[in-house]
DNA sequence: TGTACATCAGTGAACGCGCGTTCACTGATGTAC
DNA sequence: TGTACATCAGTGAACGCGCGTTCACTGATGTAC
């Protein structure tokens, strides 16, 4: 079997994507690499002309993870966006029942954080540079000091971890709804940040953003 | 061996409380019974005296987190205090650093909800009645509607788990410093509740709790 | 007081299974001659 | 144009290991007689 110039690449990429699904489903425990590779079609002893080791499969997995998180809440419509009115919409992506409900496709963090944090350095290196990361985009793109942008993280991990500690759906959009009020109230209706009283970033820019409907 | 009257109950809770430190150190998934049982000196068949199954005992360690959960928040020198008194306490304590860095001895929803929610059935339905409880404790001691209160808890495990996301202690300390900020500045310090500007109750409990120094 | 027996928490070998990883091998294709 | 060979992604048996669970058994004690 010879194969395409680019054949090796495709399928290096089906299994992280696979990867990615099954790990935020079943965990990285949980998947085996047995299962891995029959959802892209192939046999266990392939996995290792592709990656020296689960480990460096999980780092690829999660670099995968955060840039689809990233492209959904910084592009996918929300590109535009800043300041508080990119708050608001990042925050209504965040919190959207689907989310909780779609842990396949959800963010890391809630659903790896955890394990990853009992992980092996290497790949609790990577989670971190990640989450670091995204603390600083959200900072940049809404006027939030850092300690601001990680809070507003905070509060939509923990809020979708309360959601999913259910099967309920009603008491999930529960906890959804009340971190998303509290979002609106305290860092995007505000007429200054919540924090110190003295960073009023986030609060300019809404009212830039809502003056001019994109911020 | 014939044993006092009260042997197997010190035992069983010996290997209960054994399981929820590992529970938590290493992952449900990551305790086996083996490991589990020479923890308290025994070895895997006498396990199956005690519990049905591994999930049987995955409901009794819950219930003893949460218990030991809701001691520290509640008491522990935290049983006098009321309101927002009450509020900036319990949140110093839940996002001290030694919280996020003693896993065997946190609370549970940010080291094991996520592998609950993968969880069968019986297992998640103690998790989310823990989480209920958990929530409307709050609610009742702060003054705060149950929406602020699920929250407040959301802030809390959200700022643990990020917390947790590295190793570095200095990036832990600021994601847990940030979000105590905001919670003193939006949930304690206020004149008025975060959410609809209504509910006052958190607000007036802390200038109460101020005044008589207990709340 | 002495003996036989019932109790039952705990033992440890064994069950089938899946884990991550290794490795000799396959076999369709591209290349060399 | 036809044949021999190198390539290499993928195969699948095998490695040692730990998993949750079962079960025939042990053996120190309390009880019955």
């Amino acid at each position: 079997m010879s194969y395409a110039p680019d054949h090796k690449l495709r399928v290096h990429l089906e299994i992280v994507r696979a990867a990615a699904r099954l790990f935020r489903e079943v965990g990285i425990q949980g998947t085996g690499i047995d299962r891995l590779m029959g959802e892209v079609g192939l046999t266990r002893g392939g996995f290792y002309a592709h990656f020296a080791s689960k480990a460096a499969l999980a780092e690829e997995a999660l670099a995968f993870i955060f840039a689809e998180s990233r492209e959904n809440l910084f592009s996918k419509g929300l590109e535009r966006l800043s300041g508080a009115a990119w708050v608001r919409a990042a925050t209504r992506r965040y919190l959207d029942p689907g989310h909780a409900e779609l842990p396949g496709e959800g963010c890391a963090i809630p659903l790896l954080g955890a394990e990853i944090a009992r992980a092996e350095p290497s790949v609790r290196a990577a989670f971190q540079g990640e989450v670091d990361a995204v603390v600083a985009l959200i900072a940049e793109r809404s006027g939030l000091t850092r300690g601001d942008a990680s809070t507003l993280l905070g509060l939509w991990v923990g809020a979708v971890t309360l959601a999913r500690a259910g099967a309920e759906p009603r008491r999930a959009r529960e906890h959804l709804e009340a971190a998303r009020a509290h979002i609106e109230t305290t860092f995007v209706a505000s007429g200054r940040s919540p924090n110190q009283g003295t960073q009023d970033g986030a609060a300019r820019a809404t009212r830039a953003a809502d003056a001019v409907g994109t911020g």
